[in-house]
DNA sequence: CTCGCAGTTGATTAA
DNA sequence: ATTAATCAACTGCGA
């Protein structure tokens, strides 16, 4: 894959005008004449006619292939196409949006299209938007519109690869010039792996010391072309509105973050002003339950759509650093954030099935459970411990949540709790973050998972605890479980263990109102960090390629030795779970004698009461 | 003033 | 980019 990708990307950047196609070296010629009697009236076919094509990159600053376009071309045409199946309805996903991704994406995609067509509009252009397949629709374009320079982004997700060298196979037979320069990251992920004597860095440091500086963005066009008005009869669409494509009476909580170049420059001069925290910022230090003013920039999700170049921020962000005697360094500075960012693509880029753990090289490979009431019950903000079910109400409602909040569901899912694969909470994650960034996501999937890059499975953030320090008094919880709003703050992270008569104070029966937790924290993890540690036994046993017969035989013996125990009769004090049969209680259990109740409810009564002993 | 006790803090460690 | 247990060191306070 790694070798591929190289000759791959050398063969378009590297050589302007492959020497293979006789039709290329011909529009070449034409081509540098044609700069030069531009203002002649010269012949039609002389005229450069580039379609820009925006996928990600939806800006008109620093955008290396808008530039090359608008270079001398009679007419650019702005090309966006919106994909039916990304956008459509989907009436049996279990939250709002389309089989793939979830409303508050397509929204903020839509709201960056408005903007990118705003923002073309001042210099005289405007966005063409179409719907479609684009491996169909932009040849059939270069081909009714007789273009002659095809620009995009250069893009490294394995989805964007196959569809760009299937169309860009087509448009150089077609005798189109194809520029794809990189310009949604910092570095060029084949020239890291290519400086590593072709082994893909797979740690921050060996990456950091590898990569030197970034080039700085390019400037945005002075002038861009306009397409003609004549479209020889194609079809473009207005931006639809979410009402449009059938998202109707939705009454979930919008994100506040919505999409655009213009807010992404106001938010980046916006972060970047406050000169003492840029350079304070340390991002394990972050808080993630501050909500109303989060943690961190929050420009995650227009780099991922590209509204925002990494290149502006990292410019932009080393003149505030320039102006201060001290600031943080990587890995946790805001420097740092963006170099992770380039990290994981390029991990992503040169690491064969990256987005999966069978034949991924570098994933531990481990039993997990396909389970799917646990995982629905995380999914769906139920797993009955609020810290974390706050957290996955926020994703579903905003479409964001803090980087440490997402280690703790990802850990919570995976190694610290549920035990269920690591790819079903990506899943999850790439439906609903605004952000869903697919190297990233992936990555840091194997990262808290600890099936890549990070390996201390000891390290198991607590439900209930992680949460507490934050944000004692639980406000974070009270905002996206208002279920639990009257709950006393000393149960607020633990509300099975309030007496009965609390609960019934606070409108919120725990096991009604409220699920009761679906594992015993103290005893799930436990069972979890054995079962990683056999795992990861098998694993090193193994060579680290265990094969698929031995995880399952290893998943066999983990299942005999850790029985999964339907719960009888709930005879705690605060009341029967009544629910939907589908919230039957499932405990993780040692052994089946360890099951009564009365046992189990006193190891989670566990908490710090306010009074003292006399 | 000192002692004992209870409770806190911080470093260390094992899981 | 962890937690919980442990222990030494320390604090506050009443006797």
């Amino acid at each position: 894959m790694v070798v591929e990708g190289r000759i791959f990307v050398q063969s378009f950047l590297g050589k302007l005008f492959p020497s293979s196609n006789q039709q290329s070296v011909n529009f070449a010629r034409r081509r540098n004449f044609s700069v030069h009697c531009i203002s002649e009236k010269a012949n039609k076919t002389m005229e450069k006619k580039s379609l820009m094509w925006f996928r990600k990159g939806l800006r008109l600053h620093d955008n290396p292939a808008l530039l090359r376009a608008c270079q001398g071309a009679s007419h650019v045409y702005p090309v966006f196409v919106l994909d039916p199946f990304y956008l459509a309805p989907d009436p049996t996903a279990p939250s709002p949006g389309s089989t793939r991704v979830g409303v508050n994406r397509i929204r903020f995609l839509l709201q960056s299209l408005e903007n990118l067509d705003e923002n073309l509009r001042k210099h005289g252009s405007r966005l063409l938007l179409l719907h479609g397949n684009p491996t169909t629709v932009i040849p059939a374009l270069l081909s009714k519109w007789h273009i002659n320079e095809l620009c995009y982004e250069f893009d490294t997700e394995p989805y964007a690869q196959d569809r760009d060298a299937d169309i860009k196979k087509l448009a150089t037979k077609e005798g189109v010039e194809v520029f794809s320069p990189v310009s949604h990251t910092l570095f060029n992920p084949v020239d890291t792996i290519q400086k590593n004597g072709g082994n893909t860095p797979l740690t921050y440091q060996a990456f950091c010391k590898i990569v030197g500086k970034p080039p700085p963005p390019v400037d945005a066009p002075s002038h861009i072309p306009c397409p003609p008005e004549d479209l020889n009869n194609v079809e473009v669409v207005a931006v639809p509105t979410l009402e449009e494509l059938g998202y109707i009476n939705l009454v979930e909580e919008f994100s506040p973050h919505p999409g655009g170049e213009t807010e992404a420059l106001r938010r980046l001069d916006d972060s970047l002003a406050d000169q003492k925290w840029v350079c304070d910022f340390e991002k394990p230090k972050g808080n993630p339950t501050a909500f109303i003013k989060p943690a961190t920039t929050v420009l995650s999700p227009y780099l991922k759509f590209g509204c925002l170049s990494c290149r502006l921020f990292y410019q932009k962000l080393l003149a505030v650093y320039s102006r201060s005697k001290k600031y943080s360094k990587p890995p946790v500075s805001l420097e740092g954030q963006l170099l992770w960012r380039e990290f994981f693509y390029t991990a992503g880029y040169g690491t064969p099935n990256f987005d999966r753990m069978y034949g991924n090289p570098i994933c531990k490979q481990i039993p997990w459970k396909d389970d799917d009431q646990l995982l629905a019950a995380w999914r769906d903000g139920r797993t009955g411990h609020p810290w974390i079910d706050a957290a996955m109400v926020q994703l579903r409602k905003w479409g964001w949540m803090h980087h440490l909040a997402r280690h703790a569901v990802a850990c919570y899912l995976t190694r610290g709790d549920l035990f269920v694969y690591w790819e079903k909470g990506r899943d999850v994650f790439d439906r609903l973050l605004i952000d869903a960034d697919w190297a990233i996501n992936n990555g840091n999937w194997m990262w808290l998972s600890a099936s890549a890059f990070f390996h201390q499975y000891h390290r198991i953030y607590s439900p209930i605890t992680f949460g507490k320090k934050y944000d004692p008094d639980g406000l974070y919880v009270k905002h996206f479980l208002p279920v639990l709003k009257d709950m006393p703050k000393q149960y607020i992270y633990e509300p099975w263990t309030a007496p009965l008569a609390v609960q019934k104070k606070a409108n919120c029966i725990i096991g009604v109102d409220y699920p009761r937790p679906i594992v015993d924290h103290a005893i799930a993890n436990k069972e979890c960090r054995e079962r990683m540690g056999q795992a990861y036994a098998l694993n090193k046993e193994t060579g680290g390629h265990p094969k698929q017969e031995q995880v399952d035989a290893l998943n066999d013996r983990l299942e005999a030795q850790f029985p999964v125990v339907e719960s009888e009769s709930d005879n705690a004090p605060s009341a029967p779970p009544k629910q939907s049969p589908k919230k039957a209680v499932k405990k993780v259990s040692r052994s089946p004698k360890e099951e009564p109740s009365g046992k189990r409810q006193r190891k989670l009564t566990d908490y710090k009461t306010p009074t003292k002993k006399k």
